[in-house]
DNA sequence: CCTCCTACGTGAACAACGTTCACGTGTACA
DNA sequence: TGTACACGTGAACGTTGTTCACGTAGGAGG
């Protein structure tokens, strides 16, 4: 059972690398599996499904690659950044790929509630936990679905500089939620 | 002169709203028009142009609504966030439009780069500067990019909600700034 | 008046896309 | 032998962005 299904998704991951999002078609795959487009629907309902299983696929780690992620929240909060980051980069347009889903999926809610807790156990607040999980969040998504716009055109950095600019951004952001421990002070309507 | 020109720019304008990014579509907005599609390339030589020119047009203020933006620094970067939220959310997919666009333009750079000097003014370091609106704008782009993207969804929240958990966010990354006034201490390689 | 230029639009077509469907295979199992 | 399933074909459909030869109106200038 699913065997091809595997393989097809496979080749689609693998075809992604090459031509990028938006060269990646239902025809070029099929060709690059010697069949025709029509058939690849025997295995994905629509070219939807066959995204978000590539998306399924990518975030699921390898089983072995799976870092501690202990130690004070510090360091749990930029393993967290720093992951989603190195899962975005790991493919070509990953992070554009990875936004067309969102279907966060039972265990990165758990990922989620359990970072927060730890955060909340080490003395943050519950409201300044989740702000920062959430921010940090939102950063590592505008930020490198940049980096990969930039990927292919004239002003793209080379890796060290751009590994450079995004951990000093998570750490503006982190200090920030460590200088917050008795409340966020925003918000306040009116000024 | 470009005045059919501009009647279209505004017509595919209110047809974002309406139907939203995915839906504007080149044979629809001419039917808006009262003409057919291929009468459009007589005014923009693509698609993707007019999509350029609706950014360059949603991103120029209207001359009279630009907000003092005077003040602290912290004051001056909040502006820039709020601002450029405000701005996306002002129309149907609006983060997304601007996200195909990112020719920066002459005004936007010089207004960065006035940012940053006035941080740097104000006694924050010219590479903690830097740092901050890079990230500020990151975090602004990915936070609002996924608030639109759930905005037709179920799981949408109520705008007061978002508007705090944005600001909530914000004051993060400012007090993070704040509390590295001696320069950031990340990135040192190998941990 | 005639002519030329410019702005604008038509209508038919093209290639490419995702998708569907009736119809073929082969293989395996009872 | 029969039958069920997995897999693929090939042609089509509707939609998309885009092109192009042609048409039409109006104003300027001889």
């Amino acid at each position: 059972m699913g065997e091809r299904r595997a393989q097809v998704l496979r080749a689609a991951i693998e075809l992604l690398d090459e031509v990028g999002l938006d060269g990646l078609t239902m025809r070029l795959l099929a060709g690059r599996l010697g069949v025709r487009a029509g058939a690849l629907y025997r295995h994905y309902p629509s070219k939807q499904a066959l995204l978000d299983a590539m998306v399924a696929h990518l975030v699921t780690p390898p089983a072995d690659a799976v870092p501690p992620l202990d130690g004070p929240w510090e360091e749990r909060l930029r393993g967290l950044a720093i992951g989603m980051r190195e899962l975005m980069l790991a493919h070509r347009d990953g992070a554009r790929l990875m936004s067309t889903f969102h279907d966060p999926g039972r265990e990165a809610v758990r990922f989620y509630h359990g970072l927060i807790a730890a955060l909340s156990a080490a003395g943050v607040p519950a409201d300044t936990a989740a702000v920062a999980v959430e921010t940090v969040v939102a950063y590592v998504n505008g930020y490198t679905t940049e980096e990969q716009a930039r990927a292919t055109r004239a002003d793209a950095r080379p890796r060290e500089l751009r590994d450079r600019a995004f951990r000093d951004g998570l750490e503006l952001i982190i200090t920030g939620a460590a200088a917050l421990p008795h409340g966020v002070p925003a918000a306040r309507d009116g000024g």
